[in-house]
DNA sequence: GTCTATATGATGATAGAC
DNA sequence: GTCTATCATCATATAGAC
């Protein structure tokens, strides 16, 4: 297969969403010109429009499939760890690639796409799906009894999602990959407490317990 | 003293101060433009650049305000609540601003600010601080018998960080504060694990007490 | 499918009058 | 301190030849 610029694909529309799509995640959506993808893609100008209406097309384009690559890097950590514990660990663990940031989560800052329905809704999609997939993994965690009954899946899986999230802002930030081990650590030693081992036939306070 | 556009402040600098600050928060640091900045504090091109050498001085000046501002409502949220836990739900909790995104957070997406130490400094140097707080509050509540002393208060106070990082992600993405409440809920049913009441005497699982 | 030419407006300043 | 004029460059296309 042809390798352009390290972007692959025979086709020039191929190489136009893979360009849009590296250029999304370093720069964003506003701040990345047809110009640069064009550039990237060693496609001229009236070929991308030729392929694509618009930018916005192709930054749609480019989206879904940063959405689907995202939902199988997602799938692949979670199915490649065993327990539960170790799931949630896979999932936050991070990769060469956490310094740049959210390549989705980054987008929806951007003003041009938080406020249109089209570019926001692969991002919607794709956090919605990861989400549901933490719910279904902590669930089947109570279910084997790797944790509490007690424990409340749906609010800890927002927990486990936004944490992965804000350390990609930590690591961008400090350039390193230092936040999310530190991230990582804080929760999974919580979640240690959350075995049913360790319940305790006490209470918990009332102002947090809920 | 005098209001234009919702900005306050008499001095011309003022008002290109706050309106910067209010367009760095809404489109971040590319996307805004010294004539959106000029327009909104109601100031000339001339003046602008007489008050301020660059659009990226300018920036400067706003992100340190900005960065002030954050610590002292940080530092309020901690002083009005009496118990580790509290202090930490106080953090957690949403306002009215949280659909609009972190107001730092958001800059250090923008690869103008991430490439330039001038402009990511206040940035990190407002982090730092907040995370130090974090660390103090739950060193305390160890101290005080609130949270087991074998909770690592370093790494937790970096979960907590990322969790109000990511969850101001995922309320500008949803529309909604409800992303902060469930984040929220999350982390707190696991920090009420982690009380001296709560601790087992047996060890943690190995993958994950570390 | 790809190319070049052209269009319209914005960007981020600088210069110098007032 | 503030104003207007000017400038080179870029953004996001459209038109039509090849």
């Amino acid at each position: 297969m042809a390798r352009i610029n390290g972007v692959s694909g025979d086709r020039t529309s191929e190489r136009l969403i893979s360009s849009m799509k590296q250029l999304l995640w370093e720069r964003g959506y506003s701040a990345t010109s047809p110009a640069a993808v064009q550039r990237l893609a060693k496609a001229g100008q009236g070929s991308m429009y030729h392929h694509f209406h618009s930018k916005a097309r192709l930054a749609l384009a480019a989206e879904q499939r940063m959405g689907e690559e995202l939902k199988r890097e997602v799938a692949e950590r979670f199915t490649a760890a065993s327990t539960t514990y170790e799931k949630i660990e896979a999932y936050l663990a991070p990769d060469e690639h956490v310094i740049r940031g959210c390549r989705l989560g980054r987008l929806i800052q951007d003003e041009e796409v938080a406020f249109n329905d089209e570019l926001r809704e692969p991002i919607a999609e794709t956090y919605a799906w990861i989400q549901a997939q933490i719910v279904r993994v902590l669930t089947e965690g109570v279910t084997c009894g790797e944790l509490s009954p007690d424990i409340d899946v749906d609010s800890l899986a927002v927990s486990i999602l936004a944490i992965r999230q804000g350390a990609h802002v930590l690591a961008r930030l400090r350039g390193s990959q230092e936040p999310f081990r530190q991230a990582g650590r804080g929760i999974a030693q919580l979640l240690a407490l959350a075995s049913p081992r360790n319940d305790s036939t006490q209470a918990a306070p009332a102002s947090l317990a809920d």
